[in-house]
DNA sequence: AAGTGTGGCGCG
DNA sequence: AAAGCGCGCCACACTT
């Protein structure tokens, strides 16, 4: 028998499994095991056949099988894949997945890290857990293969997509990215002075408070509450309605430079200081918890370190272990060449042919600068209609009308309270009861200025949201498969060192027995990528950054005329050692 | 004391 | 410039 799947499940008395189907959906005999078991099953069926693992939750099973050692290549997601199908309106027979209630469950909480130990621990703490027992995990599976069946091809590539997201996310959290403490902890001192006692300010932020108090004739003032700082603010005679950097910027006023100073330096200590470090860095890495399909649009999310914020400024600090490199990319202007891909826009397509599209929209005359272009685009995007933006949309309206006409029309289904769709399926939330309701009160004989005026509001908020899902949406699509078809790629590479005593291989321990000597995504944010890679592999890894990116266009839009160029950096800090 | 809401700011 | 999309996290202020 051809194994294509292989699908797992717990059992009632605590033992697993497994469940081998052919193409057809014929099975195999089922083979039960304890868990003590299971990573070397698992191991020995994914050399032998590769085949797709089906189970309720990657979250529940990858970091153990990571803490052995071993590592899969494709599975079924069927949580995420569940909540996908459930909602797309590109599936015909939703009935049966709607019935099957007990999948309908957001992502788990972020479990203690997992032991690597021999045991595994599948239960769920959670009362709200996907059904983990193979019974449930068949009958699911049978759903959606139902549903699948029945809808358009790509929903099945987003199904892949979104599966593959979730093993790459419980890999990068177990991989940990490379985080340079000292030079961490070196940052923190220049720009804050020594670490102060917990709880307190550093000795540079005190100064500056006690600045800003002089400068406002308010020796002693609160900084730190913003309600407070903003009386103290009027009493002193600024005329501000907030306390926002933004807003602060222009004026002229002593207490402004160090009131925006004290700022960053806050910001610093509290979002990424000493005690970030203390909590959020392990052996040299940092453990992101990523939540694959956490945000609506279908991007990740992420829990804990906010690791999908971290600053500018602190992005020194990733480094590579001895012998090591890491590979950056980043797509540029990812989200405008979605759109033009999606809306098949010839001319936007052209003006996006070199490697900057805002560059292109100036050479091509749409507007005059770079930082117009821009302005301009994302405002399109976002449905911006005051302003700069808004006043340069309507020459995108002229010289791209294609791809205005796709987010226009985005937006005025969400304006009537529809759902819109993204290029591989994912369908936008229905509008909320109140939203509803709002609407048709405003349409009743008896409402006020008031009522028509505040449900137009939230309408038109609503049709924002719908035209930029379908942009953003897509565009994570694009990334996810970007990145699942560099996984695979990099998987391929340790071949490339073949000569080589594998024994004598670079080893980065403590991204753990799973990736020490191979190649390894490090990090993802939305449309940018970090592989963590033996030196001697680093122009390989490169070129399939560059190669997975073209293959993902290619899958998901075909041969049109749409590229998608990244930036590749090979970091210059690593050390041979 | 613990939970919820808000302002502010970091990221794409 | 600070309006227009999607997030997470912190401190403070207010509620229970």
């Amino acid at each position: 028998m051809t194994m294509r799947w292989c699908a797992l499940g717990r059992n009632a008395d605590g033992r697993i499994t497994a469940f081998t189907l052919d193409a057809s959906g014929n099975s195999g005999d089922p083979i039960s095991m304890e868990r003590s078991e299971l990573a070397d099953f698992v191991r020995g069926i994914e050399e032998e056949h590769a085949p797709r693992w089906v189970w309720s939750d990657t979250t529940r099973w990858v970091p153990q099988l990571l803490a052995n050692g071993v590592r899969i290549t494709r599975c079924h997601d069927l949580r995420l894949s569940h909540a996908i199908l459930l909602r797309s309106e590109l599936v015909p027979n939703r009935g049966e997945l709607a019935a099957a209630a007990a999948w309908d469950v957001g992502p788990e909480e972020p479990d203690p890290e997992p032991k690597a130990t021999a045991l595994f621990e599948l239960e769920s703490t959670r009362a709200t857990a996907v059904p983990g027992d193979i019974e449930e995990t068949l009958a699911e599976f049978a759903r959606q293969r139902a549903a699948l069946a029945a809808s358009p091809r790509q929903l099945s590539l987003l199904i892949a997509a979104e599966s593959a997201g979730a093993v790459m996310a419980a890999e990068m959290r177990a991989a940990g990215l490379p985080w340079d403490t000292v030079e961490h902890d070196r940052i923190l001192r220049e720009a804050l002075g020594p670490r102060p006692p917990a709880g307190a300010r550093t000795a540079i932020m005190a100064g500056l408070a006690d600045e800003i108090g002089m400068a406002l004739g308010q020796p002693g003032v609160s900084v730190d509450s913003p309600p407070k700082l903003l009386r103290a603010l009027r009493d002193a005679g600024l005329e501000v309605q907030s306390t926002s950097q933004w807003e602060l910027a222009d004026i002229a006023h002593p207490v402004i430079a160090p009131l925006l100073h004290y700022k960053k330096l806050a910001r610093l200590l509290t979002a990424n200081g000493w005690n970030w470090i203390d909590e959020w860095v392990r052996d040299g890495r940092y453990h992101p918890v990523y939540v694959p399909g956490g945000v609506v649009t279908g991007r990740w999310a992420s829990s804990g370190g906010g690791a999908l914020q971290l600053p500018r400024m602190l992005r020194p600090v990733l480094r590579a272990d001895p012998g090591w490199t890491l590979v950056s990319a980043d797509v540029a202007q990812l989200e405008p060449r979605v759109l033009a891909a999606m809306s098949g826009d010839r001319a936007m397509a052209a003006a996006g042919a070199g490697t900057d599209l805002y560059a292109g929209l100036v050479s091509s005359g749409v507007v005059a600068t770079r930082q117009e272009a821009k302005i301009a685009v994302l405002g399109a995007m976002y449905g911006s209609t005051t302003g700069d933006s808004g006043r340069l949309v309507p020459r995108l309206r002229r010289s791209f009308p294609a791809a205005m006409r796709l987010v226009d029309q985005a937006a005025a289904a969400g304006e009537r309270g529809g759902v819109v769709s993204t290029w591989l399926g994912r369908s936008s939330p229905a509008p909320s009861d109140e939203w509803l309701e709002q609407q048709a009160l405003a349409s009743q004989p008896g409402a006020t200025p008031r009522d028509e005026r505040e449900a137009r509001r939230v309408a038109r908020d609503f049709g924002r949201f719908t035209r930029n899902f379908v942009v953003q949406g897509t565009a994570a699509e694009w990334a996810l498969s970007w990145l699942a078809n560099l996984r695979l790629r990099l998987d391929e590479l340790p071949a490339a060192w073949a000569g080589q005593d594998p024994r004598a291989a670079p080893i980065a321990q403590a991204s753990g027995p799973a990736f020490e000597r191979r190649p390894h995504l490090a990090f993802f944010l939305h449309d940018e990528v970090i592989v963590h890679t033996p030196i001697e592999l680093a122009d390989q890894v490169a070129a399939a950054v560059t190669a997975a990116a073209a293959s993902a266009g290619t899958l998901l839009f075909g041969d049109g005329p749409v590229d998608f160029p990244l930036d590749v950096r090979i970091s210059e800090r690593a050390e041979k050692g």
